[in-house]
DNA sequence: TTTTGTGAACGTGTTCACAGCG
DNA sequence: CGCTGTGAACACGTTCACAAAA
């Protein structure tokens, strides 16, 4: 199979909850065109992403919205669940377990760590101490590790998920993390994101005072 | 000026966060293959991307620490501060409200939305109705507004934040949303990166699967 | 006739490689 | 001699446009 990108990827996530969403209305038959219209994309776009996979809809009639999601479901490892550790507890380590929406989609949260709050109880799980990771490791098998924790932690935190076996770490601390490139990391970076969309007001503004008539 | 890459400036945001570090350590001078390495990317891309804006090292030298930094705090609009409104205050809109760095960098959250919680205080602020936000508008003068709301309220507040004039919008609900094009929209999405990363860990089996001598 | 699936064309971002300058 | 700044080459992702199929 072609290499496949990091956009198609993502995108694939966008039409399986614009699928999710069609289905609940009762749509039963959707075209590129459609889908391409609820995500801002074009048609050729969606059909270009869709058969990298596979030969999923008619000529003439369009994608079986069931079929599709059930696919993109499988493409996406969605039909198994996965097995996730979230390390630090703040704000954003509690969103992500309190989410319910991400045990729907597969993914357990089978354990919580952090420094501070260890023993206190988080839903279901009991913190335990960040130490106490790779002793827990072999009985957790965990799949996925979340780094939530402040930034002076987060490479440490991640040699430790690591060495625990994960093989995907989602990291939300502001810093660029070094893995085996077996393991695949995704960043989410509030920072960069508030700054990219200073960085554009900012500009306007700029373009607008150089350039008033144009 | 060249038409400048979302890539780009997210780069920009990552070496501004370097060049604090590097300042902090007491470095004076950085060439462009210790930036790079720092970020895990080469040096052509960091000479590139600076050489957009200005002509900001010395050949044979290297970039100057404290000026490279004040030159791309000043590019990425860092240099003002940004009047920010938050709407949703569950974990997601707490974590912004309680994260001290937005406020170092220029980002001040001057008002908190919800449709509950009404009247209780956070941090500075007291919560007001999601449907006061027309009425605030004026008296608030907000430039960018934060969606931290469930799925379902998400387009009905962007809604509401172009109504109110904001010109950025940072969507953390899962969906696409729809704004006017002098509105620049950037989102984070948790269940993307989640399901990216799920493509990644299943893919991998795939291929072993596949081809297990590859 | 409608809509898919897909090579070809296009455009954009990255890397190369070296002239230019300190 | 070292490192920047930058055209040229390259790689990759997107869009076009149309043959194929229902």
């Amino acid at each position: 199979m072609a290499r496949i990108s990091e956009s198609t990827v993502r995108r694939l996530s966008h039409y399986y909850r614009v699928l999710e969403e069609v289905e609940a209305e009762g749509g039963r038959l959707i075209s590129s065109h459609r889908l391409a219209e609820r995500e801002g994309i074009t048609s050729a776009q969606v059909r270009k992403d869709l058969s990298t996979f596979g030969s999923f809809g008619r000529r003439g009639l369009g994608y079986s919205v069931a079929h599709l999601r059930e696919e993109i479901r499988s493409i996406l490892g969605l039909d198994r669940r996965w097995r996730v550790g979230v390390v630090g507890t703040g704000n954003i380590g509690t969103a992500l377990l309190a989410y319910r929406g991400f045990a729907r989609q597969g993914f357990d949260v089978v354990a919580a760590f952090d420094r501070e709050r260890v023993g206190q109880r988080l839903g279901d799980l009991v913190i335990h101490d960040v130490s106490q990771l790779p002793a827990l490791a072999p009985e957790l098998r965990l799949d996925m590790g979340v780094i939530a924790t402040p930034v002076r932690a987060a490479q440490e935190v991640a040699d430790l998920l690591v060495k625990a076996g994960v093989r995907g770490i989602l990291n939300f601390a502001p810093r660029k993390l070094f893995v085996p490139a077996v393991v695949t990391l995704r960043n989410v970076d509030m920072t960069v994101e508030l700054e990219s969309l200073s960085f554009a007001l900012a500009q306007r503004r700029r373009v607008r005072r150089r350039s008033p008539r144009d």
